[in-house]
DNA sequence: ATCCTTGATACCTCCAGGGTATTACAGATG
DNA sequence: CATCTGTAATACCCTGGAGGTATCAAGGAT
């Protein structure tokens, strides 16, 4: 009758690794168990999710389907969960999620003074749960950075802000007043691609091919500065992350065709509480 | 660990009803087994659903957020198995939800001839389903009538059309070039108050108290000319819909301060698929 | 005081989910 | 060509949970 979600987060972790014995591993059950799971779940859809050759597992079509839906419908589940502790704790609580570099104090004091039986909380997050934090139920309503996946989001745009690049102190470029990408495109970068998503475009044209590297990707600011100090690769940031992390052994340097990084507010498009409206105009109001 | 579907169904069963023998009946189970289960739902959730006193049982706050959370939770897993079930049994489909009145067929055929892989469809949706089938799966995009409910929808406007009333063709309006609500202000309704949000204010002013019927709605437009013929009420129709419904012994009067009827498409903003701006260009075109 | 309504308890059955041991089979390897 | 290796499937067992029936407990109504 209706679909049994440890079945769902089963299926993830397999269509995830491809691979029935890891997935099992991860999920902390034994590699037989999981087989049977994923073989009941295909009779219960009547549909066939993998193509099991002895060498390798691969993702039939109605299996790209089920993942595309499972993904989000777990991240449901999970923030069910969620809202309901939190209802259950008696506390009426809003959580604010926000980005390294963006302030939230000024918006989120005047929603405490308007509001003051709510608890006003503050969760930072990072590039890849942004909205991850929005669907999972970590954060009510969250300040983005686009570009971002608007998929089951309410959106509105806040400001933006121009975008820099962090460089080792002593690099051929530090001095600079301003540079362009295609300066940059020896560069290893050091974040996902999809954070610049012009990078990508200046890689493809004008950098060697064979010279990328696999590219570890850090996510925590912090992170990403200890690793341009140590000269292990360049990382582009929004102004005021730039302005609000410094430190001696990095410089900023401005990049002039690098179009301005958008700041958003978003919030699961399923859901409806005044709040919502009234924190986002008090948002765009600072 | 995971949130049963199951149980969250029988929860908002019972939750609609409040009340627990009823419910079970309606789940076609056993009121104590519905008992435990509701029980084991709330020490797995931590969270006291229900406040059973011995002749009511009402929701805690913390049900009330469950309830919020688990209607839509309980679509959405509806919705993946009918798009697995489709996907698995290979036809790429496209169905098009609409309301009566509304004519679809220029648009789907163009969305045809532009995708001959494609297999498109097309539902007629009632009043009260046009965006449950969105959030079920039954239809991928829908043409629906304003006011609706766009929690989980992306809302794109299309067009607007005025609304008539619909009378008895003996009626002492029925003859008039024009009415206003307040004309109407004794008739019965025989539709959802929602969908005429005028008609609400205009009772509540005009009416006299106690006058008000347990008021049968009825779905279908057949049914409500029907009813309407029989003398038994009016009805509020756009534009469209009256001239597309025609008989001898109902009448159609204009209502000059009805603000037009706002017909969108819609679709479900967890999904992302070309085929949904491609279609919402192609409506908005003709 | 008694009855009725309604949810909770007690106890039984059975299936589904988890585990271990082992098999079957395709590719790689010598 | 024989063997080894990696990978999912099969066989079989055990336990917990979901379903059922019979019955209880208690607050309102009469």
């Amino acid at each position: 009758m209706d679909v049994d979600l440890r079945k769902l987060r089963y299926f993830v972790a397999v269509a995830d690794r491809l691979h029935f014995g890891r997935a099992a591993e991860a999920l902390h059950i034994a590699q037989p168990v999981l087989s049977r799971q994923i073989r009941a779940l295909e009779e219960e859809l009547k549909a066939q999710l993998f193509v099991r050759s002895r060498r390798a597992t691969e993702l039939t079509p109605a299996g790209e389907q089920l993942l595309a839906d499972a993904v989000p419908l777990l991240a449901a589940a999970e923030a069910l969960r969620r809202r309901v502790g939190r209802a259950a704790r008696g506390a009426r609580t809003f959580t604010v999620g926000f980005m390294p570099g963006l302030i939230v104090t000024p918006a989120v004091r005047e929603l405490r003074e308007r509001h003051s039986e709510l608890t006003v909380e503050v969760v930072r997050t990072t590039w890849d749960d942004q909205t991850a934090a929005i669907h999972d139920g970590r954060v009510d309503i969250g300040y983005v950075r686009l570009p971002i996946d608007q998929r089951g989001l309410k959106v509105e745009p806040l400001t933006s802000e121009p975008r820099v690049a962090a460089l080792p102190a002593g690099h051929r470029l530090a001095g600079k007043e301003a540079i362009t990408i295609a300066d940059l495109a020896d560069e290893h970068l050091l974040q996902d691609p999809d954070a610049v998503p012009e990078w990508r475009d200046i890689a493809t044209e004008l950098r060697r091919p064979g010279r990328r590297r696999p590219a570890p990707v850090f996510h925590a600011v912090e992170e990403k500065l200890e690793h341009v100090a140590g000269g292990h690769g360049v990382a582009v940031l929004p102004l005021s992350v730039a302005t609000f992390y410094t430190r001696p052994d990095v410089a900023y340097v401005q990049v002039t065709d690098l179009p301005p990084n958008q700041v958003c507010l978003a919030w699961d498009s399923t859901r409806r509480s005044p709040l919502f409206a009234e924190f986002a105009a008090i948002a765009a109001a600072f």
